[in-house]
DNA sequence: AGCACGCCGACT
DNA sequence: GTCGGCGTGCTC
């Protein structure tokens, strides 16, 4: 008999241990197995498994209950290695989270303990040599030295016709099989050639080559030439045969990135992004188990992806809010990096144009080796740029969404069958429906916030929960029918673009015209094919992308990132116009921004539009020693969550207190609701914790965490380790 | 979480 | 006398 430990699928908390289930036969760990767990027929994960000389009947004698047996074993081999099973014990303890929920965040959907559904696995038929002989015939035997050739032979592809293979086959000297097909991921066509690495280039990846464990940043302005560093450590680990992690950010970004290292290193390369079909995404993960390739390239989850001998992770784009993950588990995906890279003594490298403050004062500081790249690789200025002032547009009577320069600059740009890129930040810009005699604007019945109106099907939309109903007649207070659709969205400004512009062709970028899996792709390539003369979009454009032809960058509303009532509004600013200001002039002609505010001195603005990474940082880290705010501490954001608003309040009060009473070197804010309060008829609050030393407060952490969370709690406690916002 | 059990009101 | 409301407790 055997106990078997199992850890249920069950999003809680409360039921994160694992269970113990018997078996007759011994059980692998890390294999899937169905259970019952209380009257439920369940999918549980074995995480170890011990032989005991007692029976059923002795066991429930001597612990006090009766035992289930394991009802099957789903899986042959384990799913994870011992690596990522240790990880996701560490994780767990890290960000005091159930096991369970980090073991799913490292497997694809489809081998997700919860889901049952499963992929088939497409075969196609293909022909090999199995004996050594001679065929009867001429043809025959051309066709047995061609089946020799080293390769899979599909049937289907043959220079021959079936008759000289049926008469191989009778004779046993060649066997039909069926091949499995891995689903290939569609992905970019670069045109690359072959480069040589510029000195500076060269220098810095023959010194983060002599590096051990340790962690290099690599500050380069856009257009410097990260990428050809990355690949030159890539072809380097490769040679010594070690495997390397290459993380990007947004899924937008990924097929270039994969491109670029398919292009270099061939089916070497696997690729490991949410937005890969579930099909492409099993077969991607077992080419990675099997050790069939040796470099993965993908989003933020590819972290977890199961290659062993790991030499090197990079991160391009660091200071990217797309490492931090925004659910449960709520990990950064440097800190899950550096836990890989000290299993398997890697390197760690970390690109971007515009590091994160927190990066590049650890940078200074010497925990991490800073490499500057100052220049662009062809030598080119930066863009010029110039800022306007919006409140001046509204004195001199020019009203609407673009100022005169900004109209001016367009024309020209267009005039000289150059390309534009407009970028509008989204946030503020869903539109809403207001009654106009009583002022009602309608919310959510579920979240406090507004509903989005939707044009293509004429409907009323949550963004927070996907509540939908049918756009409204009436007002639902005071039952007029003056209803009033309030706002822009992206589709109107390209409306009033093209009323403006008649023969600009306008390509909208955004999350509606993006849905689809290959919709970034064929949008950005069409852009590159010059099939359009504008690309408006949201901060997706702002990223890595690189267009030849564009000349003209114009940025709407600066401001709306720097609105926001949080410690990285201005961090984010910078970012955004330091980004989107690189993507003008890249290629042989020089280039221009305008970038239209109501703020024209602020510092995350000016220093933006130039660039000036130094002189920004410098600002902000005064105003971060001075607010206290991270890299001057750490950030933990606790939210109380519960039904009921009372309750949800006074837990967090109580919190406060017992947290005031407790934690010595800490310094807190909160609680406060948060922005939504109540978010699919669930409330919330939170408080922000600084902190500088995680002992004592891991202490207290885990003391609140099993009295609210594994005891009967009114609420429930959330833990966000290094928010990535605090709002 | 999600299922069973249990204790109350309003039905054929 | 029975059906079903949801409050409580437990899950190897």
């Amino acid at each position: 008999m055997y106990i078997v430990s199992v850890l249920i699928e069950h999003g809680i908390n409360r039921l994160s241990q694992p269970f113990s289930y018997l078996s007759k036969k011994e059980v692998v760990k890390g294999v899937r197995v169905r259970v019952i767990f209380n009257h439920q027929k369940l999918i549980g994960y074995s995480l170890k498994c011990q032989y005991t000389s007692l029976s059923a009947k002795e066991l429930a004698l001597r612990d006090g209950f009766r035992y289930n047996y394991i009802q099957e074993v789903i899986d042959e081999k384990p799913l994870l290695n011992d690596e990522l099973v240790a990880l996701s014990e560490s994780m767990s303890k890290l960000y005091i989270t159930s096991q369970i929920v980090c073991l799913q965040a490292m497997l694809p959907k489809t081998l997700k303990p919860k889901t049952v559904k499963t992929v088939t696995i497409k075969y196609q038929k293909a022909a090999r040599v199995i004996r050594i002989g001679e065929g009867k015939t001429k043809t025959q035997n051309a066709l047995y030295q061609y089946l020799s050739t080293p390769g899979t032979h599909f049937i289907k592809d043959l220079p021959f016709s079936s008759s000289p293979l049926n008469g191989l086959v009778e004779q046993g000297l060649v066997e039909i099989y069926d091949q499995e097909i891995k689903r290939q991921p569609q992905i970019a066509k670069v045109k690359q050639d072959c480069v040589v690495l510029t000195k500076s280039q060269q220098d810095i990846v023959n010194q983060i080559l002599e590096k051990k464990e340790r962690i290099s940043l690599i500050h380069g302005v856009t257009g410097s030439g990260k990428t050809e560093i990355y690949l030159a450590l890539t072809k380097n680990m490769i040679s010594k045969g070690k495997n390397v992690i290459m993380l990007v950010p947004e899924i937008a970004l990924t097929p270039m990135m994969v491109a670029i290292f398919k292009q270099r290193f061939g089916d070497d390369v696997a690729i490991f992004h949410s937005r890969l079909s579930e099909g492409e995404r099993y077969d991607e993960y077992r080419r990675i188990a099997n050790g069939e390739v040796h470099i993965v390239v993908g989003a933020r989850s590819a972290i977890f992806a199961p290659l062993k001998n790991i030499g090197l992770i990079i991160l391009d784009e660091e200071h990217d809010a797309s490492y931090k993950q925004e659910s449960a588990p709520r990990y950064t995906t440097l800190t899950i990096a550096k836990m890989r890279a000290l299993y398997h003594h890697a390197n760690i490298v970390l690109g971007s144009a515009t590091p994160s403050v927190e990066s590049y004062a650890r940078a200074l500081k010497g925990v991490y080796d800073l490499y500057e790249l100052p220049e662009r690789i062809n030598k080119k200025p930066l863009p010029a740029y110039t800022i306007v002032d919006m409140a001046n547009e509204a004195k001199a009577k020019h009203y609407g969404l673009m100022s005169r320069l900004m109209e001016e600059r367009l024309k020209t740009t267009l005039a000289k069958g150059e390309q534009a890129i407009l970028l509008l930040n989204k946030r503020g810009y869903a539109s809403f429906v207001k009654c106009e005699d009583c002022g009602e604007v309608v919310k959510c019945p579920h979240c406090d916030v507004t509903l989005t109106y939707h044009k293509n099907d004429d409907s009323l939309k949550c963004h927070y929960c996907g509540f939908s109903i049918p756009m409204i007649t009436q007002c639902p207070h005071c039952h007029s029918t003056m209803l009033k659709k309030i706002g822009i969205g992206t589709q109107r400004i390209e409306e009033e673009l093209q009323k403006k512009f008649k023969d600009a062709k306008v390509i909208r970028y955004d999350y509606d015209t993006t849905r689809n899996k290959n919709d970034h792709m064929r949008l950005l390539e069409a852009f590159k094919k010059q099939e359009g003369n504008i690309l408006l979009g949201t901060q997706m454009i702002a990223k890595g992308l690189d267009f030849e032809n564009v000349t003209f960058v114009g940025v709407l509303n600066a401001d709306l990132t720097l609105a926001i009532p949080d410690y990285r509004s201005s961090e984010r600013t910078f970012q955004l116009l330091a980004q989107v200001g690189g993507r003008s002039g890249r290629g042989e002609k020089s280039g221009t921004v305008v970038i239209q505010t109501y703020n024209p001195t602020h510092y995350a603005i000016v220093d933006g539009a130039k660039a000036d990474y130094q002189h920004f940082y410098k600002k902000e880290m005064e105003f971060r020693k001075m607010a206290y705010y991270p890299p001057y501490c750490h950030l933990v954001a606790l939210s109380i969550q519960g039904k009921n608003d009372k309750n949800v309040e006074k837990a967090a009060n109580d919190i406060r207190q017992y947290l005031d009473a407790h934690l010595q070197h800490v310094r807190m804010l909160g609680p406060a609701k948060l922005t939504i309060f109540k978010m699919q008829d669930i409330y919330r609050m939170r408080i922000i914790i600084k902190y500088r030393k995680s002992d004592e407060l891991y202490q207290v952490l885990n003391q609140l965490d099993h009295y609210y969370n594994h005891k009967n709690g009114k609420v429930t406690l959330v833990y966000d380790f290094h928010p990535y916002t605090t709002i």
